[in-house]
DNA sequence: AGACTAATGCGACTTTTGTCGCATGAGCAG
DNA sequence: CTGCTCATGCGACAAAAGTCGCATTAGTCT
């Protein structure tokens, strides 16, 4: 099995075209090789999860020599480093339905599957697992994550033009409210995420804006 | 350096007394090597954390031999689940500040701390890393979890009796509601935890509970 | 087209990690 | 006190992870 059998794509943090890496001599066989390499790696993943994951195997499946891989990437903390440095270019914006309240349900719900359903979830576990591994990794997911965060603030923005919270509420804190406490349950509790919980993380966040819990503290 | 010089006695999930295993043949030397080895994990986490963590580290450093420790515990992912179920185990209730807000405050205080003063916020994130790696130390950060915010229900439910919150109330999903953001903000964020968002979480938590957002949902 | 050079392939090597069989000695029962 | 037995120590081994120098190849520049 040798490169360029680029398998499936999978949605969102998961997908293709691993072209525009910033490399010296950005020719045709170092991006090949990104992408056969990164490709492995997200299709590893997706297939076996964080655990089993190795250099050895990764340089198997993609053709790409083990050497090559230590010195391009370091390990494999640097293989997720680089994979989710380079999914948080993707693009991506948040679900509309009219309601604050509703758009967060949408957001929660998109993160609990993000969690939840093959073969994404093992990536997404496997994300926040190499930020307890390497300090690269722990500084792409907090840009990744500021990313979102600041993408989803659109919903909060334009309820804030409805009407729906205070002129001056912090957008991006009434999303990480929201959110919280999916991944709270998900990777701290431990705990299966049901609708219910899904409803009320965003009712509350929803309401607490509307309240004027986000705005600036004096 | 050897068995027996124990160290120090870190606060809460970190201290000694490695005592009770369940262990046939609980006679004095497999109870040592017990003490000696969990011991000798805590140390080391405390001081070097979760990454530079090996078997034969800990093997060296407590004088209990290699092949023992995989024999009794697997790996570095059963010594920490062990340490962990161990440490769930351990005396620990909530601090009163008389209001619920003031609680939750102080509950959020203590949580945050436990990620940020050394030596303590290494085992923190050791453990969470741990679950990450195996199921059952996933399992282990489940129950330890799961009985941190039964402990810590208390406080709804003492807030619930003054007439805080109605009667009916989810005592630990409020907890959970209440924590959620601050290890959000640690773990999936990787910013760091201001005053202001301890005090944020709390409030809305607790507001939310005056409200009856965590009455059951019919 | 032809030369220059960075990246790669290659494979041998070191280090780390994990396993196994066997002899020993420490607890436990009588 | 005496023997029995299970956990341990021990060291050799196997497997995996990671490193290094060197020859070669593929882009790039003129």
């Amino acid at each position: 099995m040798t490169r360029g059998d680029t398998k499936r794509n999978y949605s969102c943090i998961m997908s293709s075209d691993t072209s525009d890496t910033g490399n010296a001599r950005p020719g045709g066989r170092t991006a090949r090789n990104t992408t056969a390499v990164l490709q492995a790696t997200l299709d590893h993943l997706g297939e076996h999860g964080y655990q089993r994951i190795s250099v050895d195997l990764i340089a198997a499946h993609s053709g790409v020599h083990k050497a090559t891989i230590y010195r391009r990437w370091g390990g494999v903390d640097g293989l997720l480093t680089h994979a989710l440095e380079w999914s948080a270019s993707l693009p991506w914006e948040p679900a509309r339905t009219g309601a604050l309240h509703s758009d967060l349900v949408a957001l929660n719900t998109e993160v609990a599957e993000g969690f939840t359903v093959a073969p994404e979830r093992r990536v997404s576990y496997a994300a926040i697992a190499a930020a307890f591994e390497s300090e690269a990794a722990a500084a792409a997911l907090r840009t990744f994550m500021a990313d979102r965060h600041r993408r989803s603030a659109v919903l909060v923005s334009e309820a804030v033009a409805r009407g729906e919270a205070p002129e001056g509420t912090d957008a991006e804190e009434v999303v990480r409210a929201a959110v919280a406490p999916i991944y709270h349950r998900l990777l701290v509790c431990r705990e299966p995420v049901e609708a219910a919980h899904v409803r009320r993380a965003a009712r509350i966040a929803a309401d607490a804006a509307a309240a004027g819990a986000f705005l600036a503290e004096d």
